[in-house]
RNA sequence: GGUCCAGUGGUGUAGCGGUUAACAUGUCGGUCUGUCACACCGAAGAUCGCGGGUUCAAUCCCCGUCUGGACCGCCA
């Protein structure tokens, strides 16, 4: 028989109607003859009754959790209403009953208040996929995808499909190797992005292109990170950064009226990555809340306070942040708690003052003279109960550290809402950044980012100054998408290379099919990519990216359900021409 | 490569240098005609992750190891 009707859908409006009904039984409650019994599918619960009297009642016995049942009955008005399901008018008089499969005892309880670990989830993956929040995670997942897909679409974009099994190429991540087992010694890698790909395609003249891209990187895992993920990966020709920004803007206020029916009117704010910096100390700022970082070197540099003098004298600075109306939430033990905090980021203490009474307050206070608190108060804009938290080293130390402790704070403070949505545009990045540990030059973004027209002479004088066309949206603290103008010209993309400290041979090995094609009319052209988890995430409002991803990876790289990574036959290695060391 | 947290009936937790290893839930049996976390009565269910050490005695303390998680480094 087929479904006449999902489990989320009869309302009274249903009564008299003879259904039938399909799906798994959630729980069952025998009330010692009248039996009821919750059953589920994808859509939601509709309550099956069993009067005593049933000669069905006898077949209820057997059922238990998880059974797959199809039933045909009668819509009938409940007794006793359950507001808290939109089916709770109505329940199904069941008529006929037919198990259509039985279940073992499941390892945990399928319901959304499941209190299974994170371990167990994951090994019975395809049980917890079963519970209806994570249910809706990929029903969520989905939906963005459409609409990017149709926001795309509907402006001429074309969706490409680019190899898995393509090149190695140095900079960027660690790649995942693929063994050749035609070409004996020789390896596939798979994409880190399509980076490459699709620019040929606008070298090919596609001019809009877009992909719902799987990338890998082979890097180590985090709540936010998986060693395969998926990108949201366009690109354009002849469009410069402001369009770009203009359609990603689009598309984004698109995926959030048509999933989450939020209606997002104004542009997204603009900040430069010097800016961010500066006063949220991370290149992807949580804008939800102030506490910003304030520069107060010059202010330090007048105490007799040894730890900021000398670091000053070392090139050093001095920030602090002032979390406002928090001294009296702060006692000595938390703060020594968020001095453990910031550790972790190779701070070495946090001093602070607390501002009570009208009056500084602090084991630093010493080192200050009352004028110079004047100063602090006026620069800090300190008010009655205010914490003063410092930092002082490095420039990237202090950034990192009270950055970091920033988001810290509004988190346990809880200075914002999941449901705020910030998003904004930090542009203008560093072509460069100079690596003391290695001695050259990296990209921030990549290799084929293109450098701002005014800043093409500091590429010979002072490459780490060059502002690059370059951009990142971020939301909530998070990196959700980012790209550049890429270059389009054989000798800027040579002089980059140069700069990176990639031999001419190794260019040619490498990118020589990039620099070959940049020769032949290779248009303008920029993009920009998205990350899909992250965007879902964002929309479902967790922390954890494997909650939207199907079947993820622990953080050891492995999937506890199929237990890859595993050995292969020998066999299998000798005809890919491959000996393991272990 | 490193730091931290966790691992105890099916599931999730508590616990303590000597316990009959506790609680909740689930499971099984029984009672029950309006439940919806049904209720009530009863029962079964544990190699306390694994290996070694300290001790008269280790689930507990120590070392190692494995697994999961959070983080630093790493992630153009």
């Amino acid at each position: 028989m087929k479904r006449t009707h999902n489990n989320g859908e009869l309302r009274s409006s249903d009564i008299n109607k003879t259904v039938t009904l399909k799906g798994w039984v959630a729980k069952k409650r025998d009330l010692g003859g009248l039996v009821f019994i919750d059953l589920r599918d994808k859509e939601g619960i509709t309550q099956l009754a069993f009067n005593p009297d049933s000669p069905l009642y006898k077949k209820t016995l057997e059922i238990k959790n998880e059974y797959v049942l199809e039933v045909t009955g009668n819509v009938i008005e409940r007794s006793s209403k359950n507001k808290k399901i939109p089916t709770g008018e109505i329940e199904v008089e069941v008529k006929e009953l037919e198990i259509l499969n039985t279940a073992a005892l499941t390892p945990m309880i399928i319901a959304d208040e499941t209190d299974a670990l994170e371990e167990t989830r994951l090994k019975y993956r395809y049980l917890d996929l079963r519970r209806p929040v994570m249910q809706n995670n990929f029903v969520v997942r989905h939906k963005t995808a459409q609409a990017v897909r149709e926001y795309l679409n509907n402006d001429n974009f074309l969706e490409f499909e680019t190899p898995i099994l393509t090149k190695s190429t140095p900079e960027g991540a660690r790649d995942y190797l693929v063994p050749s087992r035609i070409n004996g010694g020789e390896f596939y890698a798979l994409p880190q992005s399509p980076q490459i790909f699709k620019q040929l395609l606008m070298i090919s003249g596609f001019e809009k292109y877009y992909q719902i891209a799987k990338c890998f990187r082979d890097e180590d895992l985090r709540a936010d990170r998986q060693p395969e993920f998926t990108q949201i990966d366009i690109e354009t020709s002849f469009m410069d950064q402001e369009e770009i920004l203009n359609i990603s803007e689009g598309m984004i206020k698109h995926v959030m009226k048509s999933v989450k029916g939020i209606e997002l009117k104004e542009d997204f704010p603009r900040i430069t990555y010097a800016y961010a910096m500066d006063k949220y100390g991370v290149d992807k700022p949580d804008t939800r809340f102030e506490m910003l970082l304030t520069n107060i070197t010059d202010i330090a540099s007048q105490s007799s306070f040894g730890v900021f003098t000398s670091n000053i004298e070392n090139g050093g600075i001095v920030k602090a942040i002032n979390v406002k109306n928090a001294a009296s939430d702060f006692s000595r033990k938390k703060i020594d708690k968020l001095t453990d905090f910031v550790k972790k980021y190779r701070a070495k203490g946090l001093p602070f003052l607390k501002f009570v009474n009208n009056e500084f307050a602090g084991s630093i206070l010493k080192f200050f003279t009352p004028e110079l608190l004047v100063s602090l108060k006026e620069a800090l804009n300190v008010e009655e109960n205010d914490l003063i938290l410092f930092g002082s080293d490095k420039t990237e130390v202090v950034n990192q550290s009270l950055g970091q402790l920033r988001n810290h704070i509004a988190k346990t403070l809880e200075l914002y809402s999941n449901d705020d949505y910030d998003f904004v545009w930090v542009v203008d990045w560093p072509m460069f950044e100079f690596r003391e540990e290695q001695q050259r030059y990296y990209s921030l973004h990549h290799p084929f980012t293109r450098v701002k027209d005014e800043d093409l002479e500091l590429l010979n004088e002072a490459p780490e100054k060059a502002l690059a066309y370059c951009y990142d949206l971020v939301v909530q603290g998070q990196e959700l998408g980012g790209g550049s103008v890429r270059i389009h010209k054989t000798d800027l993309q040579n002089k980059v290379f140069d700069i990176l400290g990639i031999s001419k041979e190794e260019q040619q090995e490498k990118f020589g099919f990039l620099l070959d094609a940049l020769k032949y009319g290779t248009p303008p052209h920029a993009g920009i990519a998205f990350g899909l988890d992250r965007l879902v995430m964002l929309l479902v409002h967790t922390e954890n990216i494997r909650d939207v991803v199907a079947f993820p990876k622990t953080n050891s790289a492995q999937c506890v359900m199929t237990s890859a990574p595993s050995k292969v036959a020998d066999e299998q290695l000798e005809e890919l021409s491959i000996k393991t060391l272990i």
